[in-house]
DNA sequence: CAGGCCATGTAACTTGTTACATGATTCC
DNA sequence: GGAATCATGTAACAAGTTACATGGCCTG
């Protein structure tokens, strides 16, 4: 249930609807931990139900009427219960690494696509935590209150920056097997059903 | 499907049992993608009914019968085909990090106890690697079949440091924090129901 | 007038988690 | 005698994904 006990964290900020929560989980919050509006609409049931947010309705004209969540006491206690239990290790899960292992029965060219690709990726989420560090602390202190989001930013960080590196290892690699691949008897694989050793 | 590309991947190296994959997924290729035993045996009956492996029971005494999976070309060509496909990057997910963005509103001395209890097992990993990278891969290169593994072993071992070096600043961070608590007028609070702005 | 933003949801499906079930063998 | 290892699975539930539905307002 820790989606539920991450919305519960963003409600700690200022009420919102369901509809900013997907935002702030598309941003914020969500480089951590990600999850769309249809999931979190679901939660939001849940996590009333529960008692632990408060619907209010409020009217708009031109746009449909929304449903601002507040914390109740008991979802600030909820909360904090949960954040007093020990975290589970979160595991890595990426789609790259397997094909990695799997490297020897795949083709590489699209592989290395890939890593480029990727490389991008965490380059411009680099420059976005940075972006996002000079302007919330400028001076690389926080307030007190801030402290852990200052070191959400740091992880962030330095995780954007080891993988990005890690990419550019890794496509030298690739570059230098494939090109050594030309002189061997290995040959472009066209028809998925072709064997490399059959 | 990645667990099911997954499982393909690691039936390139050579045929196994559901058990045995559990394993595998408990170590070398676990350490990108979890999956446990009742997630892999849902799993390889769905991979066989698509053909992609065939199972074959061998009988044994004294221990139970097991099946054996082994790959198809079709279910070759399958990993081929996914490989050959841009991969989604991996967002975090990490528990403790939806933590610290609610530090303000929840003990700090919990979530400081939780983060020794990651440095240690970062920390460990990290070991855990270095072991691995020492004995697969003495002098730092690979054959070529073996790249992608050894860029799985070096994104691991970077991962892992980077890490635990966060957990040591976040963790002198939190100290700071709650010495500079004992000065103002938090008090520790027991009673999960009790509100520290009420 | 097409596309994006605001705002909420349902439905169907796939993944991932937790608990339970069986039963012999080996190690302490 | 109890725990761990080998080996396979079912059942129920929670979480995550994909697609669909509605409808006005604003911008280009």
């Amino acid at each position: 249930m820790a989606l539920g006990d991450a919305i519960l964290a963003c409600l700690t900020e200022r009420p919102m609807t369901g509809y900013e929560l997907a935002k702030t989980f598309d941003n914020s919050i969500g480089f951590f931990w990600k999850a769309d509006h249809q999931q979190i609409y679901r939660e939001l049931t849940k996590l009333r139900d529960r008692g632990h947010i408060q619907g209010r309705e409020v009217v708009q004209s031109g746009k449909p009427n929304k449903l601002v969540y507040t914390l109740t006491p008991e979802g600030r206690a909820a909360l904090r219960h949960w954040a007093a239990r020990p975290s589970v290790p979160a595991s890595i899960k990426d789609d790259l690494l397997v094909r990695l292992y799997a490297l020897d029965s795949v083709d590489i060219e699209p592989v290395r696509t890939d890593l480029m690709a990727r490389l991008e990726h965490h380059r411009d989420r680099f420059a976005r935590y940075e972006r996002l560090l000079n302007k919330r602390f400028p001076d690389g202190t926080a307030p007190p209150a801030d402290v852990g989001k200052l070191l959400g930013l740091r992880i962030g960080l330095a995780h954007e920056r080891a993988v990005a590196e890690w990419c550019e290892e890794a496509i030298e690699a690739l570059s230098a097997l494939s090109s050594g691949a030309e002189r061997s008897n290995v040959v472009p694989i066209e028809d998925g059903q072709r064997e490399k050793s059959g």
